[in-house]
DNA sequence: CGTGCAATG
DNA sequence: CATTGCACG
């Protein structure tokens, strides 16, 4: 039969505009994929340590787009790794005499999470995966532990809930185990930090709708308040919130933006990356907690920073 | 365990050199895939009828790639396009007021095979799939057969024999169906011009790289064999080859261009796509059978054309 | 929308 | 070296 019929699609262009953002986007808001070439970052105050973690969504993909531009600008003295989705260990991804330590943690199933760790600093000991959790092996992808002399330093990537929430469940197994590590690290006696992409947002301003994500991953009162029962029992800090604080001032400010619907030039971002420490670490060691904003480009997270005082 | 190894793999560039070719590359050789905005094609002689046949290797990627641009320049009265991998009709491909007619044939797998006819004029019936297969339904994607007053046009999209030759089998069933097929059709008394992706290079001169491929899908005895069996049992012509005959000067015409290992710059081919008709239609009606060489840009292969006196 | 994989060519 | 669909985000 002839199909000689005629449709034609409406243009996304001709479809109901959005209103603006409640806040203004505070970084360039380039869409493009590619990180600048160029790139000057702060250098690390004298007398600190700066730990960098960035979810690269893809590592192949993202030393296309400038991934190392920015590594090499940062100059961090630990770098954190999420989502590499490589199956064994990329090598001159950084300079081996720049980090002449590092730890690479994989999925078991191909092109799926998967952390990183790379250190100036050789650490005491290294950890690799949950030793809390009821399936240790299936973790191994997703969290790495370095312990040094003053601290130990969990570079995680927690389980997303899943579209339509199917893997909710398997999230708060593993919300449960994180505390049990995170407790059993406190029990040592030495200072935490907990970075990484810990797929959730705590707070309303921590997401830019957060009325209508409310039964999405990253936000369901579950996950919530497996953070904040985390916090409270391993008596942890959300650094940048802490610093920040909740007021209008402090809106706008996130670590995701997804690829879909444009969300990066309409300020529509997630803050799902962050620097958890103890109480000590935040109130006598803390110099900064901030967001790379500027270093949208080579994943659809931005790197997030912490400096503090002292040594590792 | 720290891994600061260091390995670095040999530069393809570095490794060496193949021969240049035997026979020079006749069309422009340009590597990217994109097809030249501007494109004139020799309008088809008054009295005359102009079909084209063209494997797209992908609807939706050929028409970012300048399928129109060929279309629109080639104006055929009937086109036959192999490989649009799609699931259903894709609107306004070509212009329903020039191309009233067409037809087309998918496959179950989502996103293999599938063929498609457009004509000018309403043909009188329409054959879908291999009627004489085993298994017909299974061929809906891979032909169709028109019939016009004076003859049968096939649109055809012959079977892979695949990567070390695990579809052999299944291609000489499909072989021995098509051979039903033609036989079926010639006992109507009608002419008869089977075109589209044969997979299949007959003689040795329809590819550069004869000697290196006898166990290549493509180039096996038996595929070879297959094709020699329905040209002399059905009694038909390989039009293009009766024209060129196989000396020296008719070397390195071919169809297809792998997208690996440069072989469209190498001039590495294989003629794949046929115009095959009777011996009556070829000594009474054919005015040329060609290659369209200068086509190349939306797809692996390129179009080829044949021009016959009269009418359908 | 974009990642990386798998099957196919 | 391409295509497509898929799972995942």
């Amino acid at each position: 039969t002839p199909t000689a019929t005629t449709k034609t699609a409406t243009p996304s262009a001709l479809k109901k505009q959005k209103s603006a953002p409640k806040v203004p986007i505070r970084a360039n808001s380039h869409t493009n994929t590619t990180m600048p070439g160029t790139l000057v970052l702060p250098k690390t105050p004298d007398g600190c340590v700066k730990i960098t973690s960035w979810n690269v969504s893809g590592l192949n993909s993202s030393l296309k787009k400038g991934f190392k531009t920015y590594i090499t600008a940062e100059d961090a003295d630990v770098i954190c790794i999420q989502e590499h989705k490589v199956q064994q260990p990329l090598l001159n991804l950084v300079d081996p005499k720049v980090y002449p330590f590092n730890w690479w943690g994989f999925e078991e199933k191909k092109g799926y999470a998967g952390v990183a760790m790379f250190c100036k600093t050789k650490p005491i000991a290294v950890t690799a995966g949950l030793p809390t959790h009821p399936d240790p092996a299936c973790t191994k992808g997703r969290i790495v532990t370095l312990e040094y002399p003053t601290c130990f330093i969990l570079g995680c990537y927690v389980p997303n809930a899943g579209q339509g929430l199917v893997r909710l469940k398997e999230r708060m197994v593993w919300d449960k185990a994180m505390k049990a590590w995170l407790l059993d690290l406190k029990s040592k006696g030495k200072q935490i930090i907990w970075t990484g992409d810990l797929n959730v947002c705590h707070l309303p301003i921590d997401l830019r709708n957060p009325t209508t994500n409310t039964a999405s991953a990253g936000f369901t009162p579950e996950e919530r308040a497996g953070f904040s029962e985390i916090l409270e029992e391993v008596e942890l800090v959300d650094t940048f919130r802490e610093i920040q604080g909740t007021g209008v001032e402090a809106e706008g400010q996130y670590s995701y933006f997804s690829y879909r619907f444009q969300c990066r030039v309409k300020g529509i971002g997630w803050r799902l990356d962050y620097f958890v420490t103890d109480q000590q670490m935040y109130k006598e060691r803390l110099v900064e907690s901030v967001i790379r904003e500027e270093c949208y480009g080579a994943s659809d997270h931005v790197p997030v920073v912490l400096v503090i005082k002292g040594e590792l």
